[in-house]
Parts: C-alpha cells; sequence; structure tokens
DNA sequence: TACGGCTCGTGAGATATCGT
DNA sequence: ACGATATCTCACGAGCCGTA
C-alpha cells in the first residue's frame, strides 16, 4: 500500500491549513502548532516524510529511512531546520499512518526540541586572532572591557539605553493608554535618539531617514500612528513587553509579524526590556562573526524568537570563553556582545585592507588620554594667563577663564564623551598624549566664540591644528570654509 | 530517483550620487 | 548636513539538468 504525495499533500492542508511557505515545484513544508516543520516530496512516487529529531516510537506504516536524502535544493527559508544532517525521513504508507505518524510529531513537546546551543569550534585560537586584530588595529592587545578600543567603540550602548528607557518611561503607562497613541510615541522617541555630537546616536537600530523610510527598521511603528488597528496592536504588545509577564515567546513573534520581521529593531526592544538576558543584535555583523567562530548560526532573515533565544545563549556561552581566555572575571552577556561586535567590525576592516593604513590613528589608552586633559588644561591656564592685561606690542584679547580647576577637568571629559574622542569641527579622531603619532591630531580647546570667554558653553575640542588655522574665524564662517576644503578633498 | 552543480532572477542591504 | 534616488553587491530561492 501506498499512499500518493498528493493525496498526503491534502491531508497536510486540511491539518495544518496553509504551508510553512508556498509550495515550490518539488517540495512543500508545513509548522507543527509546537513550532517544527516537516515537508513533503511533491513529485516523488510514495510519500516520504522529511521531519525535525527526535526519531518517532514504532508507527505502523511509518518506515523510518537510514538516509534522510534532503539535499533537496528547495528545502530552504522557513524550511531550513529541516536541511540539517539530523534531518529525519520516513515513508508513509496510507493516510491513517500519515495521521498517526502527524498525531505523535504534533505532541512533540517544544521542549524536547530545545537545541542544543551552537558552541564555537576553537575558541582558543579565534580569540588569538581577535588580538592579532585588535593589535594592529589599536597598537596593544585587548586586556579589560572598560578601557582601551573596546571601551571606547562600545561603551555607549548601556549610555543610549539608560537615556532610552528615560524616554520610555514604561512604569507610568497605563493599560488605558493603549490605542492612545502614547505608549507608541514613547516607544519611538526611544529608538529615535539622536545626538547632535558625540557618540550617543542610537545606531542600534537603523531608524535614520537616510536611505528612505521604507529602509528604516521602525517604518511599521511609525506608519501605525496613523492606523488606529496597528497602534491598538502595538500598543497592546509593548505594554505586554514592559508591564506584563506575558509569554515573551508570543509577544516577540507579535510583534515580529507588525513589524515586518525587522531583528534589529525587535532586539533592541528586548534589550530595552532586560540586558541581562537580551542583547541588540545586526544580522550580518553577527553572522560574520559566528562563522569566524565556527558557531552554526545565521540570523539575517531568520527573525524569530527561537534564532533569537539562540542568538542569546550563544553570547551567553561566550562569556565563559571569554572568561577563560582573558582571565577576567564577571564578564557579562553584554561584554560578551561587545567582544562579538568589535571583533566583527575587525574582521569587516581586514577584510577591506583598512587595518594596516588605519595604524596607530585610533589608538588610545586611558593614561593617554589623562595626559591629554592635563595638557589641555595647562595650555588653557597659559592662554589665560599671557592675555591678562600684559603690555604687548598689539592688542592681545582679553579671554577670561571662567571654571574652576575642577569644572574644566570636568567639561574637558564631558567634551571628550560627547564628542566621541572626535574633533568637533572636522570629525577627525583624536590621538592622545604619548600614544600620538602626530601632534596635530592632538586635542585642543577651542572656544566656539573666538570672542567670548573660556566658559562651559563656550568651549568645544579641536584637532589642536584647526585650532591654529581657526585662530580668530568666527565658527560658523570657519566650519562652512572647512567643509568646502573637505568637499575639494 | 536522488544528488548536487549550475544558472538566473529577486530583493535586501549597503553604498554612491545628486539635489536642496 | 540631510534626504531622495540610483546603483551595486551579495545571498538566497527556484528550477534545470547531468550523473550515478
Amino acid at each position: 500500500m501506498t499512499l500518493a504525495p498528493k493525496d498526503a499533500e491534502r491531508l497536510l492542508y486540511a491539518r495544518y491549513v496553509e504551508p510553512a511557505k508556498s509550495p515550490t515545484k518539488y517540495v512543500v513544508g508545513f509548522h507543527t502548532p509546537t513550532g517544527k516543520v516537516l515537508a513533503i516530496h511533491r513529485t516523488v512516487a510514495e510519500t516520504m516524510v522529511w521531519f525535525q529529531p527526535p526519531e518517532p516510537p514504532r508507527l505502523d506504516g511509518v518506515d523510518l529511512q537510514s538516509e534522510p536524502n534532503n539535499g533537496n535544493h528547495n528545502i530552504n527559508g522557513p524550511l531550513t531546520p529541516l536541511s540539517r544532517p539530523d534531518t529525519l525521513r520516513a515513508r508513509i504508507d496510507s493516510a491513517t499512518a500519515l495521521n498517526r505518524f502527524l498525531d505523535w510529531y504534533d505532541g512533540v513537546a517544544a521542549s524536547d526540541a530545545v537545541p542544543t546551543t551552537p558552541r564555537p569550534t576553537d575558541f582558543a585560537a579565534s580569540y588569538a586572532h581577535f588580538q592579532d586584530l585588535v593589535t594592529q588595529k589599536s597598537g596593544e592587545p585587548f586586556t579589560r572591557f572598560d578601557e582601551g578600543l573596546i571601551a571606547a567603540w562600545e561603551s555607549y550602548k548601556p549610555r543610549v539605553r539608560d537615556y532610552a528607557l528615560e524616554l520610555l518611561a514604561a512604569d507610568q503607562w497605563t493599560e488605558d493608554q493603549i490605542g492612545s497613541g502614547e505608549i507608541l510615541g514613547k516607544v519611538i522617541s526611544a529608538i529615535e535618539i539622536q545626538a547632535t555630537h558625540g557618540d550617543r546616536t542610537n545606531n542600534m537600530v537603523f531608524w535614520q531617514n537616510r536611505f528612505g523610510h521604507a529602509q528604516r527598521d521602525h517604518r511599521a511603528l511609525l506608519d501605525a500612528e496613523r492606523d488606529e488597528r496597528d497602534k491598538q496592536r502595538f500598543e497592546r504588545l509593548f505594554f505586554d513587553l514592559y508591564r506584563s509577564d506575558h509569554d515573551e515567546g508570543a509577544i516577540f513573534e507579535g510583534l515580529r509579524d507588525l513589524s515586518d520581521g525587522k531583528y534589529p529593531l525587535l532586539a533592541y526592544l528586548f534589550f530595552l526590556k532586560d540586558m541581562g538576558r537580551f542583547m541588540p543584535i545586526q544580522p550580518t555583523g553577527f553572522d560574520r562573526v559566528f562563522s569566524e567562530l565556527g558557531i552554526e548560526l545565521k540570523t539575517l532573515r531568520n527573525c524569530s524568537w527561537e534564532n533569537y533565544q539562540t542568538f542569546n545563549a550563544v553570547l551567553n556561552e561566550l562569556r565563559g570563553g571569554i572568561e577563560r581566555q582573558t582571565g577576567l572575571k564577571d564578564v557579562r552577556l553584554i561584554d560578551a556582545h561587545s567582544f562579538c561586535w568589535l571583533f566583527s567590525t575587525l574582521l569587516r576592516q581586514a577584510a577591506n585592507g583598512e587595518l594596516a593604513s588605519g595604524g596607530k590613528i585610533n589608538e588610545r589608552h586611558l593614561g593617554a588620554r589623562e595626559k591629554s586633559i592635563a595638557d589641555i588644561k595647562y595650555s588653557v591656564n597659559k592662554t589665560v594667563f599671557n592675555s591678562n592685561g600684559q603690555v604687548v606690542p598689539r592688542t592681545v584679547k582679553e579671554k577670561e577663564l571662567r571654571m574652576s580647576d575642577a569644572e574644566l577637568d570636568k567639561r574637558i571629559r564631558e567634551l571628550l564623551e560627547i564628542q566621541g574622542d572626535r574633533c568637533a569641527i572636522t570629525g577627525l579622531p583624536f590621538q592622545f598624549q604619548g600614544a600620538h603619532e602626530d601632534s596635530n591630531m592632538l586635542p585642543s580647546l577651542d572656544r566656539i566664540d573666538s570672542n567670548g570667554h573660556y566658559e562651559a558653553s563656550n568651549v568645544q575640542l579641536v584637532c589642536r591644528f584647526i585650532n591654529f588655522w581657526k585662530q580668530a574665524s568666527d565658527d560658523a564662517e570657519f566650519r562652512r570654509l572647512m567643509h568646502l576644503v573637505q568637499g575639494v578633498g
């Protein structure tokens, strides 16, 4: 007795209503209620089901095959789990046998299917590669997460998050606000964080309009502001996410369906909820580093709760590996995330040949930074002293230092922070005292209005050569001229 | 009949260019 | 600087077909 695939297909449609993706000429597949997938070949003579482990018990009319023969090119997209080597295949003899099999398969609890977290193949070797790249880039190897290159590149994420949580103010939400647009507005503001200077811009979600509205990760949220039904749905899910203990998986899937599967957006929203468990993601970047580490996980176009949980589990596993390699204690989830992100960026730069030429330009370590801060203070004091009522051949402008030493120190640190260690006028990265190879790139305190005094609101940090060039000219005019020069270059 | 090499089309994402 | 549009690149999906 045999069961023709077209009859099997009819049964599958009756049971699961719609296929996991539109059928191809050769293959049709379905999701089960527990989130597994199964598929059959449509053109072979008898019904052969591809399905995920575990192996079924002995069932009448169900004949487990020794080989999955799942090399078919149409097993992809939502059916990708079936392209794994541990996929099983069974020949099904009859309609009743198929139903028997499906009853069993549908009943396989999702917990049985919890995928083992993929691990790096040789973390020690990968870590050595990472150190090599860090050293090429910054001149010294990685030692800890709170200083050096990794701190400079990555420390902004928790800061952006803190600010986002303020804007979100989820603790003030009330259930009757759902549908009002207020919650949606708060979520949007917690996404669209743009610092006019420096590094507090939210780059975890691609939200800016630079490449057009359609490209923005949170487009669906913006559109929902003008769509009562979607507004209601979004706000219900946001309320559930931040204010209830409803099933996080269901919320994730719900948001995904509403927002077009934008993985970075979803991950960011969950990162806001709990940075102890959830990390932001940029699929291309993380796939790059996972492939380097030999971790079998593809996140690109795989935005699902299961995939996201695996992603976070992988990072969680890496914490131990990083602790063992570095000897550091208490490596946090976000540290593992930063490690991957920096590694990924370095891999990309190395691939593009940007590492060698970058040389020491990005070199920064705390010692050098501290020296630079001291230097700046010293030179300001000197400037002010020199221009205080002395008799000189030409008129010297009166410049007052309207800050105490401690205030000046604090302001310089603030500015370095806000400006992301870059020149306020040219955007070039600063080099710091002792770690520099070009003294023109040392930071220098500039008065925005050259006729004003040294006070907190009138100062910015610029490259030393910019300060020389700018002399007494007006800030706006000088910026205009600089842009002309940059345009020519 | 199954596998897998191959090609071609598609679309997302990244980047370049142009206009304001 | 910012926004809109054009262009490029790459991975993936789908199907064809030669080989075993």
